[in-house]
RNA sequence: GUGCCCUUAGCUCAGCAGGAUAGAGCAACAGAUUUCUAAUCUGUGGGUCAGGGGUUCGAAUCCCUUAGGGCACGCCA
């Protein structure tokens, strides 16, 4: 930003606000263009060609230009000075290169969303990884974020793992992860063919809601074993919590809740069951309605996800309420959203948000499935970046064993988030595990290894306190680069999209390569030339720093 | 049936509030290391932006349409 409101800030004092610039897709010409004087030529009367020259006549003399030039039908291009340049890259600073909020708001994060009754599978990355770099590009800027993981833990999934349960001749104590992992699936296919086991599952999640004691005791195992590994790999993946709430912490407030809708007269009676109509009268579309109360009188996700916005509007007054979940659950989203704001469970000037993003497959184009076509859990995916990363450590490096693993853990995280957070989060994306833990081009350990090699280069030169300057086209395009990152950021943090800083934070550290390619530091004789270099360097290590923080990755000392 | 999304290089993807010559990574090929970490760097080849129509001075980008693919539509979450 501070590059393009320099020049903006020039052009406004001339009275030419009407001209914006971007950067340029012409670079042997320019580094930034305008196209508002063709844009302007019908509004003003004028030819574009006229237009433009009359801009350029205003603007020269100035010396933040090396050249001005107005070429084909009216483009405006602008190449700016080497001194240009390096004031915008010095006043950087420190790390002075991110956007401040004027004012910032409180945001309510809701991700990660485990299902209590199963393991974590590689499906979950997805959610967790993108709300995790969510939340940390929104605190940036100093908004107040508030990060609810909202387990699945209080619908017919559980009915199901108790009848599960029951039927295998198991009780609270036998409860670990592994018989979930047996017994959920299992027990989840085989109500689909078989309507007696539904019905039992239905009654038990009814029961559990009415508060049977027999059943809390079983659930609260359930829970225990759950948020336990929840935590263990979520800790492995730097992905934290403010709030641990699920389903179930909203069960009071959602009873009250429809009770005084019933009071009001809001819900209406359909086929046994209480829905809640939310079609409006412009709607062009069909518009189901929330199912409140199913017929056997157990709540449904429509209820939680109401009753929990109400919680969250009388708990924290939040300004916005994102979710981030699977595209799947649009419609779903739109209906709660328009339910809450219908009934007035929270004020209409609150955003809510939904964050979709697609789903993770493998290279068939299906969803990710193991080799023996089995669901990968989270963990062995984590193990199996981990030795990738730990294959690939020399020797000489590193010796301690505990190091070693800690490091590899470190290397396979930034891959696996980079690798997610790099696309754009909407549209599905293809894992394919063989390239993907090869490390190599555009991933999280290339911006880890460029990293690696500036601090091995700060360590043998030592710090040093130096104005940046240009010596040739390498230092100058690094530096160009870096100016652009808080733009990149502004785009990830308006629109909700972190694959812009990845893309960024990337280009950076090919250019930084590029430049410690042909330009020798450590030999270089010119002290001030040498100076600058380092300098420079440490900038791009500060930026590289900055962009794992807010993806949620490591930057190591060695690799 | 109603609605949403997708189709860009051999593969995986950027680019889309219209702009000049459509960019990366991988793979392929040719090179670079007595020199700061080769998980690196330099270079080459590779594209009627699914097809057709429209709007515009100008379309990968906006509108319509066709084909192919994915997804969602009250008793799962």
């Amino acid at each position: 930003m501070i590059v393009k409101d320099k020049i903006l800030n020039l052009f406004g004092d001339l009275g030419l606000d009407f001209i914006n610039i971007r950067k340029s897709d012409r670079p042997d010409l320019s580094d930034f263009a305008s196209t508002d004087c063709l844009r302007m030529a019908k509004v003003l009367g004028k030819k574009p060609l006229d237009i433009a020259n009359e801009v350029k006549e205003k603007v020269s003399g100035y010396d933040v230009f090396e050249s001005l030039s107005v070429d084909g039908p009216g483009f405006l291009n602008f190449k700016m000075s080497q001194n240009f340049w390096m004031d915008c890259v010095n006043e950087l600073g420190d790390g002075n290169f991110i956007y401040k909020e004027v004012s910032p708001r409180k945001i309510i994060i809701d991700y990660g969303g485990p299902n209590i009754a199963k393991p974590l599978h590689a499906g979950h990355l997805r959610s967790a990884v993108i709300g995790e770099a969510l939340k940390r590009i929104l605190k940036e800027p100093g908004n107040e974020v508030i990060a609810d993981i909202h387990l699945g833990d209080w619908g017919l999934q559980m009915g199901l793992v108790f009848v599960g349960l029951e039927e295998e001749g198991y009780n609270a104590d036998d409860i670990t992860m592994d018989l979930l992992n047996d017994i959920y699936p299992k027990y989840s296919k085989l109500s689909k063919e078989d309507e007696s086991l539904l019905k039992r599952a239905q009654n038990y999640t009814y029961l559990l809601q009415e508060g049977d004691k027999k059943l809390k005791t079983l659930w609260q195992k359930c829970y225990d074993v759950s948020v336990a590994a929840i935590k263990e790999n979520y800790e492995k993946l730097d992905i934290t919590f403010d709030l641990f709430l699920g389903e179930s912490d909203s069960e009071k407030v959602l009873v009250n809740l429809v009770n005084e809708l019933k009071k009001k007269e809001e819900l209406t009676f359909s086929e046994g069951a209480y829905v809640l109509e939310v079609k409006e009268d412009n709607d062009k579309k069909e518009m189901p309605p929330l199912l409140i109360v199913k017929s056997n009188g157990a709540f449904g996700y429509h209820g939680t996800d109401l009753a929990t916005i109400k919680q969250r509007e009388d708990d924290y007054h939040p300004d916005e309420i994102i979710y981030v979940t699977d595209f799947r659950q649009n419609l779903h989203f739109e209906q709660v959203f328009r339910a809450a704001k219908k009934v007035g469970v929270i004020r209409k000037e609150v955003g809510l948000v939904h964050v979709g993003y697609g789903t993770m497959n493998g290279t068939d184009g299906k969803p990710f499935k193991t080799r023996d076509g089995g669901i990968l859990r989270l963990g062995d995916f984590i193990e199996i970046v981990k030795r990738a990363g730990l294959s690939k450590i020399k020797e000489d490096k590193i010796s301690d064993t505990n190091e070693k693993n800690q490091l590899a853990l470190d290397i396979g995280v930034a891959a696996l988030k980079f690798g997610d957070l790099s696309n754009v989060a909407t549209s599905d994306y293809v894992l394919d595990l063989d390239s993907f833990t090869s490390f190599e081009g555009k991933t999280g350990p290339y911006i880890q290894y460029s990293a690696v090699r500036i601090k091995s280069l700060l360590e043998k030169v030592g710090k040093v306190y130096s104005e940046i300057k240009f010596y040739n086209e390498y230092d100058l395009d690094l530096a160009k680069a870096i100016l652009e990152f808080d733009d990149a950021f502004v785009e990830a943090y308006q629109k909700l999209e972190p694959h812009h800083i990845c893309l960024k934070a990337y280009e950076i550290a090919q250019k930084f390569n590029t430049f410690y390619h042909f330009c020798h530091i450590v030999s270089e004789t010119d002290e001030e030339k040498k100076n600058s270099w380092v300098a420079l360097s440490s900038l791009t290590l500060k930026v590289f720093e900055k962009f794992a923080d807010l993806v949620g990755f490591k930057i190591v000392d060695k690799m």
